[in-house]
DNA sequence: TATGAATGAGCCTTCATTCAT
DNA sequence: GATGAATGAAGGCTCATTCAT
C-alpha cells in the first residue's frame, strides 16, 4: 500500500488501465484522451479558483493549452464540463479504491483503507475537493438532471464492504446496509465539506482513526 | 422567552424598535423602509433559490413587486444587494439577540440562549441560511472589500458573555476571550454550513445541547 | 448706452418689460415665471458644462433648486428645454437689441451697436455662447423640427438696419438685403463659434471695429 | 502629385504600404485589419451622422456588416472607438503627408503641400471632419485621458518644415518653431472647424492661397 | 482534428418621464 | 403647483457557443 494509492488522480497522473473502456466509450486514442484529461484538469483548477459561474471557458482553454473551440469537441457545454469532472474523476476514484481494497482481506481493513483514501485523496487534491463539495452542489443541472450513477457505484463499493463485514460477523446483523452505506458516505462527505469550508486549514488525515472508531463503534458488535 | 424571539426577522416581521436608528441612518420613512425591506427579502429568496450568479435583478424586482429600476434607488448594484443582506440582517440579529440575552442573568444561560437562537434562527429562515453560508462566501466582493463590521459586533456579543462567565468563575480564568469567541462562533457557523450543504434535512435544534456541552466542557472549570 | 445693455440676460437679470406677453403666453404669474427662468438658466449652465447628452435632467433640477418633476410643468421634455433656451434667450436678446438700437439714429451707428452687443453679449455669458454655438447645432430636433422663428426675427432686425442704410445712402443700392443680412449674421456667428471652439481665450470685444470695417467696407459705397 | 494624394484615406482606400507596421503592431493579418478598418470607417460614418452620444454600437456594427460583439474584439469600448478613429486616421494622414511632402524640396512648397492636403483632405472626407472637429472635442475621455501622441507627431511634421524654412532663410530667424507650428496648425484647425460648423457649404480649397499668404507673410522675411 | 474569429442572446444599469401625494 | 419616488424602455457590454478554415 503506497502513498500514491492514497491520492486522487490529478493532472499528471496516467489513466488507470481499467479506464480503457472509458476511452473506448469516447472513441479516443491516447492523444485525444490526453487532451480530454488536460481540459478536465484545467477545468478543476479554474472552477476551484474562481467558482463555476465566474470561470470563463476561454480561461479553461488557456489553462489547458487548447483553443476555446477544442473544448466543445470533448464536452457538450460548460455544464457538461462540470458534470464530467464528477463522472470521470469518480470513475477513476472508484477504480483506484477497488484496486486498493482488493489488497486487503477483512472488512475492517477494507473500510479503513477506504476512509483513509477518501480523506487523503481530497487532501492531496484540494482543487477537486472544492469542486466536489462546493461547485457541484450549486449546479442546478447537476443536482436536478444528473443521475449520479458514479455516486451509486461508490455507495455500492461501501455497501459491499459492509455486507462482507456482516458476513464476517464483525458488523451487527441487524444493520441496514442500504442505510449504513449512506451513513458512512455522509460522514466522510461532511468531513470533507467542513474542511473545505474551513479553508482547508487542518489535517484531514488525522481524522481517519477517530472516524473509523465512530463508524466501527456505531456498526460493530460492541 | 417565546419561540418568536428565536427566529430571525423574515419577510413579514416588523422592524425591531431598536432598529429605528437604522431607518434614520438611511433617512427613510416607513414606506421607503418597507420597500427597502421588501427588496432585501426578495433578494434573499431569489439568491437562495438560484444562487447569486444565476439570479436576475429583474427576478428580484418581480419578487419584491417593484420595477427593476427601483432596486437601484435603494442599492448601489447587485453586489451591494448581497452585501446589504448580510449587513442589515446581521444588525437585526444582533439587536434581537442582545434583547433576548438581557433577559437571562448568568453567563451559561446567556450562552445557551445565544446558541439556541443562532441555530433556531437559521433553521426557521433557511433561505437566509443559504445566503449567509453559501452565497456570501462565494462573493469575492464580500470576502475582499467588505470589512464585516457586523461580524465583529456579533463576535463582541459572544465575547461579552464569555467575559462575564470568566468573572462569574464559571469559565476558566486562563481562557483567551479573543480566541474563545472565535471558537464559539466557528462551531456554530460550521454547524449551520454543514446543515445547509447537507440539504437542511435534519433538525438543527437538536444540536443545541450537545454543542453547549462541548463548549461549556471546553471552556468550563471542569 | 451703458455697459449693462451690452450683456445678455443672465441668471440674475429681471425680465424685460416687453417680455410680459411671453409670460401671458405661458399664463404665468411672476413666481412661476421666476421658476421658469431659474430652470432655463440652470439648463444653460449644465448644458454648457457637460454638453446636452451628458447633462442629466436631475442635475438641472438641482442646479435650479426645484424637483425633477417640476421641470416638466414648464417644459415638455429635455429637448424642449434646449430649444426653449434658444427661443426665450433670443426673444430677450431681440428686445434688448431693439431698445438699444432705438437710441441710435443712423444705420451705421445702429449696426455698430448690434455688432457690439452681439459680441459683448456672448462674451459676458459664455455658457450661453457654448449652448448656442455648440449644443444647439448638435440637436437634430433643433436643426430639423424647429423653425427658428426667433432667428428670422433677428435677421429681420439686421435687415431693417441695412434697409435704413440703403435709404440713407450709406450702403450700396445694388445690395440684396436678403443676402446681406445673412452675411452680417454669418460673420458674427462664425466669430463667436470660433471663439468658443478656441476655448474663449481671447477678447471678442476687440473684434468689433475690424468686423465693422469689414462689413461697412463690403456693403458701403466705398 | 495626383489628386488622390490630397485626400484622406477613406472607407474604400487601401492601406498605405508604410502602414504595414501598424498591422504588425496590432498583430493583424489582412483579414482582421480589414475588419478593423471596416468598423472604424463605419464608426466615422455613424458618429458623423448622429453624433457620438446618439450613435448606437449596434448601428455601427450593422454599418460595418459585423455583429455587435465583433466590435469589442477590436476596440475596448465605445469611447475607444472614437479615440481610435483619431489615432488611426491621424497615423495614416501623417504617413501620406510625409510621403507627399518628401516629393517637394523647398520649405515653402512643402508648407503649401501640407496646407493643401489638410484642407482638401477634410473636404473630401467630410464625415471624418465632423468627427475630428466636433465629436472628439466633446469627448471628455479624449480631452482628458488621451495624450494625443499623433497630434504631437503632426505638429512635429509642421515643425520640421518650419525649421527647414528657417535654415533656408525663407522664414525669419527669430521665429519660435515651437510656437509657430502651433500657430500653423491652429489656423488650419480653425478653418476646418468653422467650415464644419457652417455646414460645409463653401469650398475649403479656395482658402489654400489666402492661408498660405497669411502664414508666409507672418513668418516670412518680408 | 484543431483553431479562434465571429456571433448574438441576454443582463445590468441608467435616466427621462410620470403620477400619487 | 410642487414633489421625488417609481417606472421601464433602451443600450453597452460579456461570454458561451459555433463554424469556416
Amino acid at each position: 500500500m503506497n502513498d500514491c494509492s492514497f491520492n486522487f488522480p490529478t493532472a499528471g497522473s496516467k489513466l488507470h488501465p481499467e479506464l480503457a473502456n472509458h476511452r473506448k466509450e469516447y472513441g479516443m486514442r491516447s492523444k485525444a484522451a490526453d487532451k480530454h484529461q488536460a481540459i478536465l484538469d484545467a477545468a478543476v483548477k479554474v472552477f476551484a479558483r474562481k467558482g463555476f459561474f465566474q470561470s470563463r471557458v476561454s480561461e479553461i482553454a488557456r489553462e489547458a493549452g487548447v483553443a476555446d473551440g477544442t473544448i466543445y469537441l470533448y464536452f457538450k457545454n460548460k455544464d457538461d464540463l462540470l458534470i464530467s469532472i464528477f463522472a470521470v474523476k469518480m470513475q477513476e476514484i472508484i477504480c483506484r479504491f477497488r484496486d486498493a481494497i482488493a489488497l486487503e482481506n477483512d472488512a475492517a481493513s477494507r473500510l479503513r483503507c477506504l476512509v483513509r483514501m477518501h480523506l487523503a485523496g481530497f487532501q492531496s487534491y484540494p482543487e477537486l475537493a472544492a469542486v466536489f463539495q462546493v461547485e457541484l452542489r450549486q449546479s442546478s443541472r447537476f443536482m436536478r438532471e444528473y443521475n449520479k450513477e458514479e455516486l451509486r457505484q461508490y455507495l455500492d463499493l461501501i455497501g459491499e464492504i459492509l455486507e462482507q463485514g456482516r458476513k464476517e460477523g464483525v458488523f451487527r446483523q441487524d444493520i441496514s446496509v442500504g442505510l449504513a452505506k449512506r451513513f458512512v458516505f455522509g460522514t466522510l462527505d461532511e468531513l470533507v465539506s467542513t474542511w473545505v469550508l474551513a479553508g482547508m486549514q487542518y489535517d484531514l488525515g488525522s481524522m481517519v482513526d477517530p472516524v473509523l472508531n465512530l463508524l466501527l463503534h456505531g456498526m460493530g458488535r460492541n
